[in-house]
RNA sequence: UCCUCGGUAGCUCAAUUGGCAGAGCAUCCGGCUGUUAACCGGACGGUUGUUGGUUCGAGUCCAUCCCGGGGAGCCA
């Protein structure tokens, strides 16, 4: 580039503090047009993007033949003066560059991705490249202030964090399909919860959680479901159900309030109403599994539809765990995440605490998010007593041996607990408005694709 | 694993009853001072997912396998 000055490298999510000043931008060209002695380049520089005008008589020859040479992705350093314009597209928006001085410093070959529609495979199988596009940074932005916002929410009230194997022995649940691995010699899993190790962590620090990815070797194919995905899990000592379901909402409305506050340009971007988002504000609606059965057989009885969906709301039967469709009603009749609490023991796992003088229901909640994005949370207060858990895992067939540990914390100063799990992925695509949580993770794992 | 829909140019799609495989975008060349997925003119671009079958003739019909989308179950 001609004439190098001083001019100050900035961001472009900054450009309104250098208004009038000429500065200096690193980036990437997302677009181009222009019209004879005019060059519009949509500039990115991971912050946002901004249009620069390349004006033939504002530059030297050199620099506007650089700028016409131009393709999509390039790499570039431009210098220019800002302007306030209302009408400038980019995001944030609102301002653009008056460009004097522009440099390639990789040009692109031709690139794959247009700005236009493309298929789901195609933009898989470019994943790498995909995550340049406009959309996809959005999510991944919002997906890191979610976790920042977990992060703070949690530290801010006293949790510690305390990490939990990746590498286990055995299936804490005994319920889902595990990835095993060779421990040198002998079979072990990728974790699915570090919830068991979080209930020893509870009677050393109080308050604790665990936060990482999380494995499930299921054969499920569907837009709520990967193999690999983050999980954040709290823990908490001297907890019940009903005081669990009060830290969970005020959790969660915590992360979508931090959304609301630091992603507007992200989740306008993505063109989320926010209108939905705006009322996840405590408390929560509660209702009872029975209420819950007695709901969806109302629907069913009159023939209602499943929201999204061209099937009824098929019937249930008290005592079995809720199908996808079932979710996605009651869901569909609450304005805010609604919690759904007292499933049946039979269908929950070993380690819930029954109900005291009704054992056929557990002390279990799920949180069900609005606008049919499903499960987001689930958890329950556990079993605090050694001789019925010693009785569950029996009931359970589940072997005693591995669980000694896990029946020595009711032995030695048992408390009521409770906790849950947030599941990331569920959470930024229902932030996001997005329909898959493919698009929540840089490089998603599903059931037949990890490349790239 | 099951149900369902699909696979044609780099991308998005079209192709009548089984009858010459096409268009837009991208790319390359030329033109234009305000573009928003610009526009105008020209050029380039094909083993119709695989294998086999029916037929004078298959992108189109049949069988098979592969790959992908959506859904169920399971779950966060």
């Amino acid at each position: 580039m001609s004439a190098e000055t001083d001019a100050p490298i900035v961001t472009i999510r900054a450009l309104g503090d250098h208004v009038g000043q000429e500065v200096t931008l690193q980036g990437w060209c997302y677009a181009k047009t222009g019209k004879g002695k005019l060059v519009f380049l949509q500039l990115r520089d991971g912050t946002g993007i901004c249009q620069a005008v390349v004006f033939r008589g504002n530059v030297s020859d050199e620099d506007f033949e650089v700028a016409k040479a131009i393709t999509q992705e390039s790499s570039l350093i431009v210098r220019g003066v800002v302007k306030a314009e209302p009408r400038a597209p980019g995001v944030p928006g609102g301002y653009e560059v008056d460009v004097r001085g522009v440099e390639t410093t990789g040009i692109s070959d031709p690139y794959p991705i247009q700005p236009k529609e493309h298929g789901v495979e195609f933009l898989m199988q470019h994943r790498h490249l995909w995550l340049r596009s406009n959309r996809q940074w959005a999510a991944m932005r919002v997906r890191a202030v979610i976790v920042r916002a977990i992060r703070d929410w949690l530290d801010d009230h006293g949790y510690l964090n305390v990490d939990t194997p990746i590498i286990t022995p055995a299936a804490a649940e005994g319920t889902t399909t595990l990835f095993e691995i060779d421990y040198h010699g002998e079979p072990a899993y990728l974790a699915q919860t570090g919830q068991l190790y979080n209930e020893a962590n509870i009677f050393a620090f109080g308050k604790v959680y665990c936060f990482g990815p999380t494995f499930r070797a299921e054969k499920s194919k569907t837009r709520r479901h990967l193999q690999e995905f983050w999980m954040v899990e709290p823990e908490i000592a001297f907890c019940d159900l009903e005081q669990l379901m009060e830290v969970e909402e005020q959790f969660v409305s915590y992360i979508v309030q931090r959304c609301l506050a630091e992603c507007a340009p992200e989740l306008e971007v993505l063109e989320r109403d926010t209108s939905f988002l705006q009322r996840v504000t405590p408390p929560f609606p509660r209702i009872h599994y029975d209420e819950a059965v007695a709901m969806i057989n109302a629907a069913a009885a009159r023939g209602d539809l499943v929201p999204g969906y061209p099937d009824p709301v098929p019937a249930i039967e008290w005592g079995d765990d809720f199908g996808s469709p079932h979710e996605t009603y009651i869901a569909a009749q609450f304005e805010k995440p609604v919690f759904v609490h007292h499933y049946p023991t039979q269908v929950k796992a070993f380690y819930m605490e029954p109900e005291p003088g009704r054992p056929e229901v557990c002390r279990s909640v799920d949180l069900l998010a609005p606008e049919g994005y499903g499960e987001i949370t689930g958890g329950s207060e556990r079993m605090s007593d050694a001789s019925k858990l010693i009785a569950a895992i029996e009931h359970h067939k589940l072997p005693m041996a591995p669980y000694e540990w896990y029946i020595d914390l009711r032995r030695y100063g048992s408390v009521v607990h409770s906790g849950f799990g947030l599941g990331v992925e569920r959470t930024v695509a229902w932030v996001c408005g997005l329909d898959h949580v493919r698009e929540t993770i840089a490089f998603p794992r599903m059931l037949t694709t990890m490349r790239p």
